[in-house]
DNA sequence: AATGAATGAGCGTTCATTCAT
DNA sequence: AATGAATGAACGCTCATTCAT
C-alpha cells in the first residue's frame, strides 16, 4: 500500500518545481533539489515523470489549460474597468512562477520553445476572429498581433513577473495604480 | 611576446560566450562548449576570465558601458522619428545577445542581479533629472519611472529579442512599422 | 532493497581510503583512485559521503572511537610489561593506517586539525587526573604532559608508522626489545 | 640583461616553496601559488628548476648540507649541557620548515624517500664509528640506532615542529626546560 | 507508490608543465 | 632571466537517470 496518495505527491512535485525552477531558472534546479524540497526520494519523481522536462512540459500544459479555462468562464462583468484589470492581475500574479519560467525559456534563441506564442496567440484568437471576420485584410490582423503582443502582452506579463525585483530596487510599493 | 594576442582570445571568448549564453541560457551553456567554440582549449579560458560569472560579468560591464557611451553621443540629429526609432532598434539589434541573458537571468526570483534594472535607470536618469528639476513630487517620478520601464523599455527590449521567434512562429516579417 | 548493502561499500571506501591516504596522502589520493580500488563508480562515494574531507573526518572518528573504547576495556592484565607493551604495540599497529595520515595532517602547520592533541590528552586523560588529585601544581601536569606527549606518545606513534621503512632502509628486523 | 640577479631570485623561490611546502604540504601547495609569493611569473620557476618535486630535492639538499657542515663544525664547547641543547634546538627550529616538510614526506608509506634515514644515519655515524671500532657485535650497533632514532632522533624533530601548534593547544608556552 | 544504491557523463576548475618570444 | 599565453590531464563534485526491491 502506497504510503500517501500518489496524486497528492505528483502535485507536490510539481508545486515545488515550478518555485524552484523560476527561482533559479530550470537548468540550474535539479533533480535532486526538488526531490529534497519535496520531502520524498529522488527516485520517486521518475516514478511520477519520465523526466526533467517532462515536469516542466507539464507545467505548461497546467497553465495552457488554465488560461483556456479562463478564457472561457470570464469573471463577473459589471467592475469597472480598474477592477478588471485588477482581477486579471491578481489571477496572473499567482502564476508568476510557471509565466517566469516560460518567459526565461522563449528567450533561449536556441531552443524551439513555442508555448509563449501559443498562449498569446490564445488569448487573443477571440479579438482576432471578430477582425478578421470584420475586416478582410490580413495584414491589420498581423499589425494587431503584434502590437497587442509586444505592447499588451508582454509588458503585464513582465509586470506581474518583475514587479517585486522591481519595486526593492526601486524602494517603492503599491504603483499598480498606472497600469 | 605570447605565441598569440591575448586580447584577441579574450575577445573571441567572450564573443563565443555571449552567442551560447543567449543560445542557451546561462547554466547550460558549458565552459568546455565555450572552449571548443572559441577553437581554444578549455583551461585558457581559465587564464582570461577567473570564473565563468566572470566571463558574464565582463558582458555585462560592456554593455552598461556601450549603453552608457551611446547615450551620451547620440547620432544625428536631423532624421525623422521613424528613422530615429529604427536607427535605435539596429543598434540595439546588435546587443541582442547579451539583452537576451540579461533579460533570462533578470527573471530568475531569487538571483540578485541588478543589471537590467541598473540599465533602465542609467537610460531615464537624464529624463528623470530634467521631471525632478521641474516639478518635484517624488511620486511623479516613481510614476514616470513604473510607467516607462514596463511600457516603454521592457517592450523594446522584448521586441528586439523576440522579434524572429515570433516572426517565424506568427510567419511574417518585417513588421517593426507599428512600434 | 537496494542492489547491495550500503553499510559494506561505505565500510569498503573507508578501507580503501584509510590505504591510499596512508601511502601517498590525503593531497595525493584521487576520489577516482578511491573509486577505482574500491571497485565502484566515482560518483558512488559521493552517495556515502558528503566530501573527500568527511571520509578523512570519518576515519578520525573511528579512529577516536575505538581508542576510547580501548581505553575502558583494557586487555587482561596478568601478563609481564614486555607483553602488555607488545600487545599494546600490535593494536596500534593495526592502526598504522590512519595513525600515518593523522601524523601527516597534524604536520601541516597552515592546518588546524587537533586530532592528533584531542587523542594524545584523552590518552593520558586519566593519568593526568590522578596526577592533579593528589599534587596541585598545574605546572606539573603541564611538563607532565609535555613529557609524555614528546617522549612516550610521539615516539611509540612514530615506531609503529616508520617501524617498517626502518627496517628496510636499515636492513634490521625484530627489534623491538629496545623499547 | 636580466632584471634581477638570477641568484636571488632562485634562492626566493626555494624560501618561499619551504614555507608553502611545510605550510599546507607538498602535494597541497601549487606551483602558481608559490610563484605568486615569489612575485614571479610562474614560467620562470621551470628556467630554475626542472619540476615541482626538483625544488624539494634541491630544499632536502640543503638541508643534508647544512646538517653535515654543522657536525663537522661545532659551536664552542664549554657551555654547559642545558645551554648546548638549547643551542641545538635554537639552530633546529630554524629549519623547522623544511624538517617538517621531510617528516610528511616519510610517513608516505608508498614513497620511497629515504632522506629522513640519511640525515639521522649521518647524525650518529661518529657515534657509530666509535661503538663499532670498540666493539664488535652489530646487533648492538642496530640497537643504538633504533634506541636514538625513535627516542632521540625522532621526537627532538617532532618537538622542533609540533611544538607551536602543541602550545596553542594546551595553552602553554616556554616549557622547553623539561627536554 | 516509493526507496536506497548506483552509474556514465559531464560540470567548473586547477594542475604541472611547455612554448615562443 | 623572465614572461604572457597556452595546454592535456586530472581534480573534486554534481547531474539526470536507472535498477532492484
Amino acid at each position: 500500500m502506497p504510503k500517501t496518495d500518489g496524486h497528492i505527491t505528483k502535485d507536490n512535485i510539481l508545486k515545488v518545481a515550478e518555485k524552484l525552477f523560476s527561482e533559479v531558472g530550470y537548468d540550474a534546479a535539479s533533480m535532486g533539489a526538488i526531490a529534497k524540497l519535496s520531502g520524498i526520494n529522488k527516485a520517486s519523481i521518475y516514478y511520477h515523470f519520465d523526466s526533467k522536462r517532462s515536469i516542466l512540459r507539464t507545467l505548461y500544459v497546467k497553465l495552457l489549460v488554465e488560461m483556456k479555462s479562463r478564457l472561457h468562464h470570464p469573471g463577473e462583468g459589471h467592475d469597472s474597468l480598474k477592477d478588471k484589470i485588477r482581477e486579471e492581475l491578481e489571477i496572473l500574479k499567482e502564476k508568476r512562477g510557471i509565466l517566469s519560467i516560460l518567459l526565461m525559456e522563449s528567450l533561449k534563441t536556441n531552443v524551439r520553445d513555442d508555448s509563449l506564442f501559443q498562449i498569446a496567440k490564445m488569448e487573443y484568437e477571440k479579438k482576432l476572429e471578430e477582425l478578421s471576420s470584420s475586416n478582410s485584410i490580413s495584414n491589420d490582423k498581423d499589425s494587431y498581433m503584434v502590437y497587442e503582443f509586444f505592447t499588451g502582452f508582454l509588458p503585464i506579463l513582465n509586470f506581474v513577473v518583475l514587479e517585486e525585483k522591481f519595486g526593492e530596487y526601486f524602494q517603492m510599493e503599491k504603483d499598480k495604480l498606472i497600469d
